[in-house]
DNA sequence: CCGCATCCTTCACGATACTG
DNA sequence: CAGTATCGTGAAGGATGCGG
């Protein structure tokens, strides 16, 4: 329990298995999507991602240089619980909604 | 998602739905059982899991005073998923102790 | 385009003292 | 036993500037 929410520790790290969920992104295409993110905070979390074998880096030495993410087999099976956790997410908004607009 | 991570935002908050998972429990056994965490912090996150309707307060007028907490309906679907979390982060352990020992 | 180093702000958490 | 008010700490995150 502690070992995994030490890896998803920071405030980005779930929304970038939401992410690339799906497919693979890059660097700039994650940036935009967690609108709000600084590149520096993002460079931070998706090495930690990386370092805990959850998610793979792959480079393309283009001109300019391209950077792709995603999930290792590892990581998806986590990347499936943020998708659990978004439904939950939506029952809990409509929760609100009823007890706020009610 | 945003929503979720917002109700999951804090410290002690997965460990208290975890807590709470099977049974209720008293405010000084959450907080023994969290070893680490202050009664300040735990009455906060508490409070805050009760403004989401994710626990349910309840205060028996004992001498001394009792109070439980539990998990509501909305909040056993939570708990469900902090129980998973708890599986994939065992696989996680096993993972690293395969990476580190070689 | 990608990534890192540095500086600064934010805020969640912990320790303490006190009430019922 | 349970909860509240206050103060201090430290880590996480954001802005900026530079290098490949």
């Amino acid at each position: 329990m502690r070992a995994a929410l030490d890896v998803l520790r920071g405030r980005w790290k779930p929304s970038i298995l939401w992410e690339l969920k799906d497919r693979p992104r890059r660097f700039s295409d994650i940036q935009c999507a967690l609108e709000g993110a600084s590149a520096q905070s993002l460079t931070l979390q998706l090495r930690q991602l990386e370092a805990d074998e959850v998610i793979i880096r792959t480079i393309y030495p283009e001109i300019p240089v391209r950077v792709e993410y995603h999930l290792s087999e590892h990581g998806r099976t986590l990347a499936g619980l943020m998708d659990q956790l978004e439904l939950w997410g939506q029952a809990h908004l409509a929760r609100k909604t009823r007890s706020g607009g009610g």
